[in-house]
DNA sequence: TTATGGATTAGCT
DNA sequence: GCTAATCCATAAA
C-alpha cells in the first residue's frame, strides 16, 4: 500500500447529508502525518450529527463560537474537548451556512502503531482493540488537539490530516442508533462496518 | 459570577 | 458492570 495510490476525498464528497457522507466513509482510511512518518487507521465506524432537527448534535443550538466550524464548508476538522478528558474528532457536512457532521467512533489501525501506542500512553503490549476504539481513544492515537487541528482542511493531500480512499472495496454497512447520548436517542445514524473487531459498543 | 452536565475512558470489583 | 475524574461551553442570575 504506498501513499501514491491514495485518492484524498474531495470537498464534494462531503458536501452532502451527514448520512450518505457517514455510510460512504467507511472503509476509508483517516491519515496523520508525523513528520515523515504516517499513521492511518481504516474507518468502522462513524455517527451522524445533523442541524435544528436534531437535538443530539451541538449544531442543534445555534452557532457559537465553539461549534462555528459546522456551519461552516463542508471537509473541515470540527474537535471538541469532552468530559474533561477527551477529544473527538468531527469532519464538517453539508454547504457553508448548512450545519452537520460526522463524529468519528472507532477505525482499525493500519500503520505506524507504534507511534499510536506513544501517544496513547499505553504499552504496545497491549490489546490493539483498546488503541482506537472509541472517539476518545481514537482522538490521542492520532494527537488530536482543538487547539492544533480545529478548522483545519481535510480534503488536501498537503494536510497533516486527511481522508482517502486507498482502493479497498466499500464494506458491509450496518446502522444503529447512537451511543452515548441522552437526547434523540433513537434515531438510526449510527454507521459500523458489520462484524469488525474494533467497532465500539 | 456561579452552576450544570456532557457525542468518554480508565481502573476497579 | 460501576464509578470517579475532570474542564469547558452554555445558561441562568
Amino acid at each position: 500500500m504506498k501513499p501514491a495510490q491514495f485518492r484524498v476525498l474531495s470537498r464534494d464528497f462531503y458536501d452532502r447529508d451527514p448520512r450518505l457522507v457517514g455510510s460512504d466513509l467507511l472503509g476509508k482510511i483517516l491519515v496523520r502525518r508525523q513528520g515523515r512518518q504516517l499513521l492511518i487507521g481504516r474507518i468502522v465506524e462513524v455517527e451522524a450529527y445533523l442541524g435544528a432537527e436534531d437535538p443530539a448534535a451541538h449544531a442543534s443550538i445555534g452557532k457559537t463560537a465553539r461549534n462555528a466550524v459546522l456551519f461552516g464548508p463542508p471537509g473541515q476538522a470540527y474537535v471538541y474537548f469532552i468530559y474533561g478528558n477527551h477529544y473527538c474528532l468531527n469532519v464538517s457536512c453539508l454547504p457553508n451556512g448548512v450545519p452537520g457532521g460526522i463524529l468519528f467512533r472507532a477505525v482499525e489501525p493500519v500503520r505506524g502503531m507504534e507511534a499510536m501506542f506513544k501517544l496513547r500512553g499505553i504499552a504496545e503490549s497491549s490489546d490493539l482493540r483498546r488503541l482506537t476504539r472509541g472517539p476518545g481513544r481514537l482522538a490521542a492515537a492520532f494527537g488530536i488537539t482543538r487547539e492544533r487541528d480545529n478548522g483545519k482542511d481535510l480534503t488536501s493531500p498537503r494536510s497533516d490530516l486527511y481522508i482517502a480512499d486507498d482502493g479497498t472495496s466499500s464494506p458491509e454497512v450496518m446502522i444503529t442508533k447512537r451511543i452515548g447520548i441522552k437526547k434523540a436517542v433513537e434515531m438510526p445514524l449510527r454507521y459500523i462496518v458489520a462484524g469488525n473487531r474494533f467497532v465500539s459498543g
